[in-house]
DNA sequence: TTGCAGTGTCATACC
DNA sequence: AGGGTATGACACTGC
């Protein structure tokens, strides 16, 4: 009896199929709230899985009908069941289907569908495509007509203007590079007069502050500054102090004791306003009050504004009067920085600067990679989300041709099993309860009509041996 | 004025 | 150990 059950069971095996596809109306439902691909997947696995079981159970079937239709001479149908006393294993019905299952049913009807999922659209050739060249530099452009001489604001802030603005930044860098005036050489008394007088020294600071013609004032006489526009230009905007290559590639540059040109070096310091290192309130103020004096004379504000356009690095390095690029500074190798570090005697306060502005060009680098990087990973993931967006509709519309043949092999099947018991006839000639016995076909090609009681008490069997084994 | 995107910088971790 | 890189966080700026 036990091997009988390892044989196909018609009925478990259409439970099956309705365990693993609903009806059609429960169907819609299981399609409306399943939307996780994993399921759709598992779930049209299970269909496919199911056609391939019910169609190599109806090729058995159909078999099975072929062997009966060569063996069987019983043209009538012989039904005995256990409760008549026989032997037990023989306690299923042994049925001639000669006739009954000429019912033309084709295993072929049944359609196995191939599942050609849509195969994603090559990850690593969309990478390549998304790949871009990440610019290693980003050198700010000068324009030279802006590199306008000779204009001199003085008077263009009063001295309470200039107070407040001295008021306003206390920028540790500032308050550092005033001392580093002082160690520099500067004249101590030249310095202070530049707070105490602020008058005389006006012109000054606005034109070092935010005009390169600071550089053709102090530059007579100078090696280290230019004044030519186009060696300016041609080094771009990272030029610090308009030191010119032809010289001597990281090259020092001596400079000359012109006081007009240092102090202005330094007091540019003082007038560029740090906001950044300032409290908002402390910006703002001096900000606002920096934009009322830019809005009573435009046209200085335009004359001189290529200042402006220096980072604050830039500044730094020409404040302390550092020759060199801030492009070179962080590109150059960090053999020919250190070299570069050791000829040229810098002060340890030179160094150290100059160390912070490889530092900080690098990671301004690094950032904007990083930036370009982590938009690109956003880009291929809206991709990929397009992408599982459209393999989902397929698999839905997969799901569904699924369900659909599923349906129709369902109904094929339940027509076949009803035809069956139409036919059948117990020893007394009355009809077969389908509700009573099932069919099941044996591996080895006979077909039995079983009570259902004695299924369901053998499959429990089956099941504490399985728990047993286990 | 507010919100937002872009950018520079710092701190930190990692190589 | 020092330098470079990656990245989150923060502040600033311009639109």
């Amino acid at each position: 009896m036990n091997e009988l059950f390892n044989d196909v069971d018609l009925k478990a095996c259409q439970e099956a199929l309705d365990d693993c596809c609903p009806h059609p109306g429960d169907d819609q439902l299981e399609l409306q709230e399943k939307e996780e691909e994993e399921d759709i997947n598992q779930s049209n696995c299970n269909h496919v899985d199911s056609l391939l079981s019910l169609e190599g159970y109806l090729q058995l079937l159909s078999s099975q009908t072929e062997n009966m239709l060569e063996v069987s001479l019983l043209e009538d149908i012989q039904v005995t069941t256990s409760s008549r006393g026989r032997d037990p294993s023989s306690s299923h019905h042994n049925i001639s289907l000669t006739q009954t299952l000429c019912h033309c049913f084709s295993p072929h009807d049944a359609t196995l569908l191939r599942t050609d999922y849509p195969t994603q659209s090559n990850a690593e050739t969309r990478h390549l495509q998304r790949q871009e060249a990440f610019p290693q530099s980003s050198s700010n452009t000068t324009n030279p007509e802006s590199l306008l001489h000779g204009s001199n604001l003085t008077g263009l802030f009063s001295a309470a203007d200039i107070r407040n603005l001295m008021a306003h930044d206390d920028n540790f860098d500032e308050i550092k590079l005033m001392s580093l005036a002082l160690e520099e050489g500067f004249d101590p008394i030249e310095v202070s007069q530049l707070f105490e007088e602020p008058d005389s020294n006006l012109g000054l600071l606005l034109n070092s502050s935010h005009s390169t013609t600071s550089y053709s004032v102090c530059s007579e006489g100078a090696v280290g500054y230019s004044s030519d526009d186009k060696s300016v230009s041609s080094h771009g905007l990272g030029a610090v102090g308009g030191h010119s290559q032809e010289h001597s590639k990281y090259g020092h540059v001596e400079y000359p004791g012109d006081s007009e040109c240092t102090r202005e070096a330094t007091l540019e310091q003082f007038l560029h306003n740090h906001t950044y290192n300032q409290l908002p309130s402390q910006a703002a103020s001096t900000l606002e009050h920096q934009q009322q004096m830019w809005m009573e004379k435009p046209n200085e504000r335009c004359h001189n504004s290529t200042d402006t356009n220096l980072s604050s690095d830039e500044r730094h390095a020409k404040a302390l009067r550092i020759p060199f690029l801030v492009d070179e500074i962080v590109s150059m190798p960090v053999d020919s920085f250190n070299t570069m570090l050791v000829k040229n005697h810098l002060t340890d306060t030179q160094v150290s600067l100059l160390r912070d502005i490889r530092r900080r060009g690098k990671n301004k680098v690094a950032a904007q990679n990083c930036r370009k990087r982590k938009l690109n990973a956003i880009l291929n993931l809206e991709e990929d989300v397009c992408n599982l967006q459209t393999q989902k509709e397929s698999l839905k519309k997969e799901h569904a041709q699924c369900s659909r043949s599923i349906s129709q092999m369902k109904q094929k099947l339940n027509n076949l099993y009803r035809d069956i018991f139409s036919r059948l006839r117990d020893d007394q000639g009355r009809p077969v309860n389908p509700c009573q016995y099932v069919i099941h076909c044996s591996s080895d090609g006979r077909v039995f009509i079983i009570p259902k009681h004695l299924v369901k008490s053998e499959q429990k069997q089956d099941n504490e041996k399985e728990q047993r084994q286990k």
